[in-house]
DNA sequence: CAATTGACTCGTACAACGTACGATGCGATG
DNA sequence: CATCGCATCGTACGTTGTACGAGTCAATTG
C-alpha cells in the first residue's frame, strides 16, 4: 500500500550526498528535459506530468519556473536552434548554403521543431541566423534594396522544406501509397503520375538543387 | 426552465416542414461547418462538442460520419483547398505565379489551413495544384530533369511563406516589439537592426519579389 | 534564539477535451 | 408483425493544462 499515495516519493534528495546531477529545478534543466522528451516521443508526447516525472518533481513545481506549456515549447525550440556561425566571409554563396543547411539539419534532427517553429517565430537564436544571412548577402554584393526580399525568400524556402520533410516523416510508406494512388488516377494527373515526384527520396539533393535555383535568382545580375 | 436540459433540443426536425437547410448529418455538412468554425475561432477553437452543437446534433453522432477529429481537419483542409485552374497555357511564368498566388491567398483566407497543411499533406486538391505546376513548367521549357526539383522548390516557397505569414498573424504588434528588441540589441544584430526587416508589412510584394528570384533561377538558361 | 520572510515545491481539484460503449429510434424489407 | 441496417445520442472514462493554497526550508532580522 505504501505506493498508494506515492506522495513524498523522491522528495528532493536534499542534504549532503545528493547526486550532483540532480540540481534543482531550473529553466535550463526544464528546457533540456523537454528537448529529450520531444525527441523521444514527439510533439504530442510532451505532457507537463510526464515532464515533471522525468525530472522527479511534482507537476506544479514546473509552473514556478515556467509560465505555461507554451513557454516550455518556446524554451525547447530556442534551445535546439542555437547557432554558432563558424567560418569567415569569403564565398557568400557557400556561406549561405552553410547557414541554411545547418538550419535545416538542426530542425530535422528534432523534427518537432519544424512543426513548432511556424507557430512561434523569432526566438533569439533565430535572429542570429537571420543576421548572419543578412551579412552574407550584403557581402555578396546583393543590392541593398533586395536584401530583405532575399532573406525572406530564403527563410520561406528552408521553412517550407523542413516543415514538409518533417511532416512526411521517415515513413516512405505514406508517399509510396500516394504515388500509387496517383498512378491509378493517371488520367487525372498525367504529369505527376509519370514523374515519380512523390517517390523521390533524395531529400537533401532536392533541397540543394532548389536552393541553387533560388540563389541563381538572387545573385546580383551583371 | 425549458432550456435547462436542452435535452431533446432540436431533435431532428424530421417530418414534413423541416427547413431544407438542415439536411441530415453529412460529411459535406460537417466539413463546411468545421471550416466556418475554424475561420471563426482558429485551430484550437474547433472542438467536437462545439462542432456538434453548431449543427444541432449530439457529439457522438459525428463519429458515425467521421473517424476522429483528425479526419475533420483533413476534411476541412481539403474543402478549402479546392482549385479550378482557369486560364490556358501561354505565359508559363505568369501561369505559375497565378497558381501560387491563388494558393497562398486561399490559405491566408483560412489561416488555420497554413498551420494544418504541414501536418497532413497531399489531399486530392493539393495534387491538382501540383499537377498544374508540373504542366506549366514543362510547357515553359524547363528541362525534364529539373521539373521535380523545381516543383518542390516552389512548393517549399509557398509553404514557408504562408506558414510564416499565418503565424505572425494580423497583429503587427508582435513584429513591432521584436523589431524594437532588435534595435536595442543593435550591437548584436547590426544588419537586422538597420534593415527594418521585421517591420516591412508588404507581405504580398515581398512574396512576389522572392518568387521572382526563384523563377529567375528556374527559368531555362539560354 | 525565535520570528519572519521569500524562494521554491507540491497535492488536490476542476474544467475541458477526445472518444469507447451501448442504448435508442427509424424506415425498409421479410 | 418481426427483423435488420442506418443513424442518432447520453453517459462515462481517461487524460490533459493549470488555479489555488498549503507546505518546506534557508536566509534574514529582531
Amino acid at each position: 500500500m505504501a505506493d498508494k499515495a506515492g506522495g513524498q516519493r523522491g522528495r528532493r534528495p536534499q542534504g549532503q550526498d545528493a547526486q550532483p546531477n540532480e540540481p534543482t529545478l531550473t529553466r535550463e534543466r526544464i528546457a533540456a528535459t523537454a528537448v529529450n522528451m520531444l525527441d523521444a516521443k514527439g510533439l504530442d508526447g510532451l505532457t507537463m506530468r510526464g515532464l515533471a516525472e522525468a525530472m522527479g518533481s511534482g507537476v506544479m513545481s514546473l509552473y514556478w519556473h515556467v509560465e505555461n506549456k507554451e513557454a516550455v515549447f518556446d524554451l525547447a525550440l530556442d534551445t535546439v536552434l542555437e547557432y554558432s556561425a563558424p567560418t569567415s566571409l569569403q564565398d557568400w554563396r557557400g556561406d549561405i548554403v552553410h547557414v541554411l543547411d545547418d538550419w535545416r539539419a538542426t530542425m530535422l534532427r528534432h523534427p518537432w521543431s519544424a512543426l513548432l517553429l511556424p507557430r512561434r517565430v523569432l526566438g533569439p537564436n533565430i535572429l542570429v541566423r537571420l543576421e548572419r544571412l543578412s551579412t552574407c548577402l550584403s557581402a555578396g554584393g546583393v543590392a541593398e534594396a533586395d536584401v530583405n526580399a532575399a532573406i525572406w525568400s530564403l527563410w520561406n524556402y528552408v521553412m517550407g522544406a523542413t516543415v514538409t520533410r518533417a511532416s512526411f516523416g521517415p515513413s516512405d510508406a505514406d508517399r509510396a501509397v500516394s504515388q500509387e494512388r496517383l498512378a491509378e488516377l493517371g488520367s487525372l494527373y498525367p504529369f505527376l503520375g509519370r514523374s515519380r515526384l512523390l517517390l523521390d527520396d533524395d531529400w537533401d539533393g532536392t533541397f540543394r538543387r532548389g536552393l541553387d535555383f533560388l540563389l541563381d535568382g538572387i545573385a546580383p545580375k551583371r
